[in-house]
Parts: structure tokens; sequence; C-alpha cells
DNA sequence: TCTGGGGTCCTAGGACCC
DNA sequence: TCTGGGGTCCTAGGACCC
């Protein structure tokens, strides 16, 4: 039986926990907290915020608009990084496997009869250490539970398995299921594929036609709520890294381009080197208005961690782009050596 | 609603080689 | 030279997720 566990509002709920005296009214928490500031959206907002129509990603100078009183926080991420860790050890001291999934989910796997009795001794735990609220879903498999807590919100426990998946799925709209988006979706309606259930009778060599030979066959899979159930407890080895910026005021001139390219590149290097990791490729992303992303990437001769070959490769790359238009973003993403390779 | 940052995986097409 | 077929690597972009 696998579980999943998803705090509630988890962003919100530790801000709350350092600010008590918010509770209560509406609180949008992203970027540096100035909601005057251009380009930078909500990381969360709190229910008294979602009221107003706020949402997170939603852009602050929005949100601002929509509800003039709101409170804004700038966003903590070391905090939530602790918090996290501490709800990940609690979590560790039952007999459970434990698969961490970024900062506010993890996919837990236990042999027993009553998994409701101990989600509740989970939830309570949890409470009791860290004063955060979390719901958690049951399935057969780890998609069944990732969907099973999202219906348990906020604060319950529910159960979704291959037993109660047709009635509960069946008539949901595609984009129900984890993996499958808005574009999917819509692509998926577009051949006549609109609910789950007709999602998980369709031709599989059809989707693979539309889709590509993995992805069409997994998106009925998906659809028949089959999916990986093992939870892996090994530490996740990254494949890559990278950072951005989006610059509150557009780029135009090739040296402002380049001295960020130059920093980002340095900082990704540092970041690698910091990991143990080696670099094989290089991939400068740029933004221009009107919101057009390109990508332009070179693999190396051999993989490194010297910052001055990765920043002049950056470099090389950068020319490789059109910067005609103005710049909004720069990145510099690398893919690292993976080990048994 | 003028639209963040950091990831993962898949696909299609071209280059190149045998 | 009118040109087969397969394998592999590389690049660019798309889609999804937290």
């Amino acid at each position: 039986m696998d579980t999943h566990l998803d705090l509630d509002q988890f962003i919100a709920a530790v801000e709350l926990l350092r600010h008590p005296e918010l509770r209560g009214i509406p609180v949008v928490v992203g970027g540096s907290g100035d909601p005057t500031q251009p380009r930078t959206v909500a990381a969360t907002a709190t229910y008294e915020a979602r009221e107003h129509g706020i949402h997170s990603g939603m852009p602050l100078r929005t949100a601002l608009r929509r509800c003039p009183e709101a409170v804004f926080l700038p966003s903590d991420p070391p905090a939530y990084e602790a918090a996290s860790e501490r709800v990940m050890a609690v979590l560790r001291e039952f007999p459970i496997a434990v698969e961490v999934w970024g900062w506010d989910e993890a996919f837990l796997g236990a042999t027993t009869d009553n998994p409701e009795a101990l989600a509740a001794d989970l939830q309570h735990a949890v409470r009791a250490r860290t004063h955060l609220d979390c719901s958690i879903g049951i399935g057969d498999n780890k998609h069944q539970a990732k969907l099973a807590s999202a219906f348990a919100k906020p604060a319950g426990i529910h159960r979704l398995t291959s037993d109660n998946w047709a009635e509960t799925m069946n008539e949901r709209p595609t984009d129900a299921l984890w993996g499958i988006g808005a574009r999917i979706s819509k692509k998926l309606a577009a051949l006549g594929l609109h609910t789950v259930a007709q999602l998980a009778t369709a031709d599989p060599a059809d989707l693979a036609r539309h889709f590509g030979p993995t992805n069409g066959p997994w998106y009925r899979y998906l659809a028949l709520g089959k999916g990986e159930a093992e939870v892996v407890t090994t530490p996740w080895i990254a494949r890559g890294h990278s950072r951005e910026t989006t610059f509150q005021h557009d780029l135009t001139d090739r040296a402002d381009l380049a001295y960020h390219v130059t920093t980002l590149a340095e900082q990704v290097t540092q970041d690698a080197r910091e990991a143990g990791r080696e670099i094989t490729r290089v991939t400068v992303k740029v933004r221009t208005t009107p919101f057009l992303t390109r990508t332009r990437q070179s693999t190396l001769p051999a993989p490194t961690t010297d910052p001055a070959t990765i920043t002049r490769t950056a470099l090389t790359i950068l020319d490789r782009h059109d910067l005609t238009r103005p710049v909004r973003l720069l990145g510099v993403a690398v893919d690292y050596t993976m080990p048994d390779q």
C-alpha cells in the first residue's frame, strides 16, 4: 500500500507560524515582498487572499490591485527548507519507506492492515512536532495515492485504489490525472477523448501516433489508474542544474547580457563543484519580448568543473542567439555526468 | 493576470558512420 | 553516381511537475 503525504498550504502555514498575528487576514508570499515590483509572482496565497481571487503564480501587482489590504511577505526558501526537513525527520521515525517529493510532499511505503490508522498517527505526529497540517492519500500505487491526497484536503485522509478508481475518476476530465496537463488534455479532447473513462478505452496505437511511442500509451495507462508503486528511498541524483534571472527591465546592451551570462555561468559552476559533480553540456536560455523563449546548447569535449571553460562556452553560445530583441530573462543550465557511465 | 525559478523526461530531425 | 538501412549522438523545443 502506498500513501502520499501533502502538507496543507505549506509555505503559507510556515509563514503564519512565524507571524501568528496575520491569521485570518489575506497574506500573499512572493519575491522580496514588494507588491509593486514588476515580473514577480506569488509563491502562495492564504485562504483569505484566495477569496479575493489571488492564487499562486499571479503577478504581485495584480494581487495588490485585487486586494490592497493584503499583507505581502518575502519568499524565504531556507525557512521552508528547514521546516520541510523537520517534517521529513518525523516521518522517518516511523517504520516506513519515505520518498521525499519536493518541500511539501512525500510518498510513504508501508505494510499494514490499517493504512488509515497509520495515516492518522502520521498526521498527529507531524502536527505535534511541527504544528503543520497535512493531508494523506492512500492508494495501490503512487499515482493513486497522489490523487487521493488532493481529495483528502484539508487535513484529511482519503483512499483511492483500483476498487473505487472507476467510480471516482471515470467522469473527470483527463487533466485530473497526474501527468496530464492543460495542453495534452486539450489535444486529447480534440480527438474526442474528454474523460478519464474515454482515455482508458482509447486505442494505444492511436495514442502512440499522436503523442509518441512512450507518451501515448502511458496516458492510457494513467487513465486506468495504474502507476509506479515502488517507494524509492535512495537519494536522488540530479541530472543537471540551472540558474536563471528575469530582469525587472529588459536588457538590450550586449555587454550587459555578457556580464549576466558570465555571472550565471560562474554560479552554476560553483554549484556543480559544491555538489561534487562534473559538467558535460551547457545550455543558454534567452527570453525576449514578447515572451519568446529560445535555448542553444553545446556538449563539451570532455566533462569539466573549470569555471573559465564553462563561462567561455556560455558566452559563445550566447552569441549564437538572435539578440536583436530586448531580453527579459537569461539562464544558464548544465548537465552532469551520471555515475556508472 | 504581461506572465518566477528549478527541475525531469520525451520527441523529432539532422549529422555522421558503417 | 541515381542511393539502403540502421545505430548513435546531438540539438531544440515541448510538456509536465513542484
